[in-house]
RNA sequence: GCCGGCAUAGCUCAGCUGGUAGAGCAGCUGAUUCGUAAUCAGCAGGUCGCCGGUUCAAGUCCGGCUGCCGGCUCCA
C-alpha cells in the first residue's frame, strides 16, 4: 500500500499501482467525472492512466482548467495527424507540438497540402473527434519501437528513435488512439471526444529540423482551445492582428511605401510618416543631449580594409553588399556604424578623464537580407538604427549599462509600451575574443539587470559573435513580440582597433565598448507603432493633429485664420474647405485618424471660436482657438507622459 | 535561399469551362452651400507584373523571370 495525499490534504491509503485517474474519480460526481482530463502527481501533468507506485501528492485536472492547454493543443496535433493518416496513408509524419498560440504538425508528403484538403483534414478530425476515441499510452523497449516505425515506413520517428536510443534511452514510450499510434513523452487527454474546439490556419513549408539542409516538409498549424467562445475569442484575435497590420495602414494613411521599382527591403517615407519620423527622432536626438551624449554623422561606405580589421567580413560578409571599386580601392556599404566611431574615438589620443563618451548616431546602414524573410517595414535591407557606442572603463561598466536600461525603458514607456520581454544572450558557437572577457561582460550585463529587479531569461549562445547582450522584445497590444533595443557588450573591437585612453598610472588601457540601440531601427519601431496604435497616434506623435473643416464656404475666411493661428503655434493642422458635406469630411478625418476635427460654422465665425470633435466621436463645446491650442497642447503632453487622460476618454462636452 | 500561394485602373476587387476587359471608391468637370462616418450627374482612367510558348484566338492554358503573401531559416 501506499499513501496518496489528496487536494484537501487529506490523505489515503491505495494499493500500489493504482491509476491516478482512479483515485481521483472516488468522490466525484459523474459530472465531474467527464471533466477530469489529466492529474497532476507530485507537480506534474500526467495522464490519468499514470499508475502510482510511491508515495505522492495527487490533484485533479478539468477540462478548461489553464494549465492544460498545451496538454490540449499537443493531443490536437495527435488528433490531426491521426486525422491526416486516416485520408492520406502513404504521407509519413514528423513532429507536432504545441506552440504558444497553438500546436502544428510536420508532414512529408508527395503532395503539398491545400486550402481544400485542410478544411477535409478538419473535418476528418470533427468525425474521430465525436468518436472519443481513447488516447492510450504505452512504454515500450527503444529497439521494438525502431522496428514499429521501421514497418510502418515512418522514417522520421526512426530518425528521432535512433538518437534518443544514443543518448541511452532504453524505453520510450508512445500513445495509441485507434489506429493512429505516435512516439510521444505525453501527457495526454485521456480521448480524442475532449478535444472539440480546433481550426486549422494554415500550411507552410518548414525544413526537417529546422534545418535548411535537409528535406522540406509540409507543416499544417492549427488552434485549439477548451471551448468554442475562447476559440472565437483568439481566431478574432488574429483578425484583429491582420486589420492592424502596418503594411495594410502605412497604404490607407500614406505613412510609407516599397516599390518594385526601387527594390524589395527599401523603404520610401511618404510625407505622413516622414513627418512621424521627424518627431520621433526629434525626442530622440533631445534625449540623448540631456543624458550627456553626442551626436555624430558618419558615411555610408568605408574602405572594404576597414571592414577587414573590423571583422565584418570574416563574421558579417553574407550580409554584406558587393564591394564597389573607386579609384582602385575597394569600398563597401555599411552594415553596421561601430567602425566609423571607433575612428572618431581613434583620431587622437583619449584620457581616462573624458571617459565615458556616449555618441549617438541616427546611422543608416544596409544588409543583404535574403528575400524570402523581408516583411514590410519589420524586416528590411535599408534601414536606420538610433545607434550608439558608449566607451568606458570597466569600473564605469556597470553603472553605464544601468543608465542605458534605465533610458530604454524610459523611451519605451513615452512610445506607449509598458510590457517586455527581455533576454540576455550569451556566447554563441562563433565568436572571438577570450573565455575570460565573455564572462567579464555576461556578468556586467547580469549584475544590471539585476540591480534594476528586472525579469529576464537566458537566451543561451544567442550572443553576437563579438560580445553578449541583453535584447527587449516590446509586446504591442496584441501581446505580440518585437525585438527592438539591444544593448552589447564588446571586447573585441577595442582589442582590433588598438583603442586606448591614458589612465591615472600613465599606462595605456583599453576602453570598454558599448553597442546599443533603444528603438532598434526608426523602421521597424514605426512598424511597431503603427499596430500598437492602429495607426491612432498618440496626439505628440500624429502628423495632423487638428482638421480645419468647414460646412459651407461662407466659413472659409475664419478657417483659414484658424489654420494660421494653429500652425503659428506649432500645431501640425491641415484644412478642408473643399465643396462637400461635414459628414463626409468628418467620415474621411476618422478614417484618416486624426486626433481632432474642428467644425466651422456661421455660428462659429459669428462667435470666433471652433467646435472640436475628438476621432473618438465626443463633440465639444464651442471654444477659442487659443483655448483649443492650450486644449490639445496639454492633452499632447498627458499622452506623452504616459497620464491616463487621452483625449478619447475626456468628457468636456 | 527553401516549400506553397498570389499578381487585372491610384485603392479594394469581379471577369464561368480560352473569343482582344468591368464595379465601387479615389481623380477630373458640373450642379448642390449642406452641422458631426459617404449629395447627385457626367467624364476620364488598364500594352490584365515582365519575357517566351501553345492556339485561328490568351487576362484566362504552359514555361521562365520579377515582386508580394503565409511559413521555414535568419535578424534591428
Amino acid at each position: 500500500m501506499i499513501k496518496v495525499t489528496l487536494d484537501d490534504g487529506q490523505a489515503i491509503e491505495v494499493e500500489k499501482g493504482t491509476s491516478v485517474g482512479q483515485v481521483l474519480s472516488e468522490g466525484l460526481s459523474k459530472k465531474q467525472r467527464k471533466r477530469l482530463i489529466l492529474a497532476k502527481v507530485n507537480g506534474d501533468l500526467k495522464d490519468l492512466g499514470y499508475k502510482l507506485e510511491a508515495d505522492s501528492s495527487v490533484s485533479p485536472v478539468f477540462l478548461g482548467d489553464e494549465e492544460a492547454l498545451e496538454v490540449l493543443r499537443h493531443s490536437a496535433a495527435h488528433l490531426m495527424a491521426q486525422a491526416v493518416k486516416a485520408l492520406y496513408p502513404d504521407v509519413q509524419v514528423a513532429i507536432g507540438p504545441a506552440i504558444e498560440q497553438g500546436f502544428y504538425y510536420d508532414f512529408n508528403t508527395p503532395e503539398p497540402f491545400s486550402p481544400e484538403d485542410l478544411s477535409k483534414i478538419e473535418k476528418k478530425m470533427k468525425e474521430l473527434s465525436k468518436k472519443a476515441i481513447p488516447i492510450e499510452r504505452m512504454e515500450m523497449d527503444i529497439d521494438e519501437a525502431i522496428s514499429l516505425f521501421k514497418q510502418k515506413d515512418e522514417p522520421y520517428k526512426v530518425e528521432l528513435l535512433e538518437e534518443l536510443k544514443d543518448q541511452g534511452e532504453e524505453k520510450v514510450s508512445l500513445y495509441r488512439q485507434g489506429d493512429f499510434v505516435d512516439l510521444c513523452r505525453g501527457p495526454h487527454l485521456p480521448d480524442t471526444g475532449k478535444i472539440s474546439a480546433f481550426k486549422l490556419l494554415n500550411v507552410a513549408g518548414a525544413f526537417w529540423k529546422g534545418d535548411e539542409n535537409r528535406e522540406m516538409l509540409q507543416r499544417i498549424y492549427g488552434t485549439a482551445f477548451f471551448d468554442k467562445k475562447k476559440l472565437r475569442e483568439h481566431l478574432d484575435r488574429l483578425e484583429e492582428a491582420r486589420r492592424r497590420d502596418h503594411r495594410k495602414i502605412g497604404k490607407e494613411l500614406e505613412l510609407f511605401s516599397i516599390e518594385e521599382s526601387i527594390g524589395p527591403g527599401l523603404i520610401l517615407w511618404h510625407p505622413k510618416g516622414a513627418l512621424v519620423r521627424k518627431i520621433m527622432e526629434d525626442f530622440w536626438r533631445d534625449e540623448h543631449l540631456k543624458r550627456g551624449y553626442s551626436l555624430l554623422f558618419t558615411p555610408h561606405i568605408a574602405k572594404r580594409e576597414l571592414w577587414k580589421r573590423s571583422g565584418h567580413l570574416d563574421f558579417y560578409s553574407e550580409n554584406m553588399y558587393a564591394p564597389m571599386q573607386i579609384d582602385d580601392v575597394e569600398y563597401q556599404i555599411k552594415p553596421m556604424n561601430c567602425p566609423f566611431h571607433i575612428a572618431i574615438y581613434n583620431s587622437r589620443k583619449r584620457s581616462y578623464r573624458e571617459l565615458p563618451l556616449r555618441w549617438c548616431e541616427l546611422g543608416t546602414v544596409y544588409r543583404y537580407e535574403r528575400t524570402g524573410t523581408l516583411h514590410g517595414l519589420m524586416r528590411v535591407r535599408g534601414f536606420t538604427q538610433d545607434d550608439a557606442h558608449v566607451f568606458c572603463m570597466p569600473e564605469q561598466l556597470d553603472s553605464e549599462i544601468i543608465e542605458i536600461l534605465d533610458m530604454t525603458l524610459y523611451m519605451l514607456q513615452v512610445f506607449g509600451f509598458q510590457k517586455y520581454d527581455i533576454y540576455l544572450s550569451t556566447r554563441p558557437e562563433k565568436y572571438v575574443g577570450s573565455d575570460e572577457h565573455w564572462e567579464l561582460a555576461t556578468n556586467a550585463l547580469r549584475r544590471a539587470l539585476e540591480s534594476k529587479g528586472l525579469h529576464y531569461e537566458i537566451d543561451p549562445g544567442e550572443g553576437v559573435f563579438y560580445g553578449p547582450k541583453i535584447d527587449i522584445k516590446i509586446k504591442d497590444c496584441l501581446d505580440r513580440s518585437w525585438q527592438c533595443s539591444t544593448i552589447q557588450v564588446d571586447f573585441n573591437l577595442p582589442e582590433r582597433f588598438d583603442m586606448t585612453y591614458t589612465g591615472e598610472d600613465g599606462q595605456k588601457h583599453a576602453p570598454i565598448m558599448v553597442h546599443r540601440a533603444l528603438l532598434g531601427s526608426l523602421e521597424r519601431f514605426f512598424g511597431v507603432l503603427i499596430e500598437h496604435y492602429a495607426g491612432a497616434f498618440p496626439i505628440w506623435l500624429s502628423p495632423v493633429q487638428a482638421r480645419v473643416m468647414t460646412i459651407t464656404d461662407r466659413q472659409n475666411q475664419w478657417a483659414r485664420e484658424v489654420f494660421e493661428t494653429l500652425r503659428a503655434n506649432g500645431i501640425r493642422a491641415d484644412m478642408d474647405l473643399r465643396n462637400e458635406k461635414l459628414g463626409k469630411k468628418v467620415r474621411e478625418a476618422q478614417l484618416e485618424k486624426i486626433p481632432f476635427m474642428l467644425v466651422l460654422g456661421d455660428q462659429e465665425v459669428a462667435d470666433r471660436t471652433v467646435s472640436p470633435r475628438t476621432r473618438r466621436g465626443e463633440t465639444m463645446e464651442a471654444m477659442s482657438v487659443e483655448q483649443f491650442v492650450e486644449l490639445l497642447k496639454r492633452q499632447a503632453q498627458e499622452e506623452k507622459m504616459g497620464g491616463v487622460t487621452s483625449p478619447e476618454n475626456s468628457k468636456q462636452g
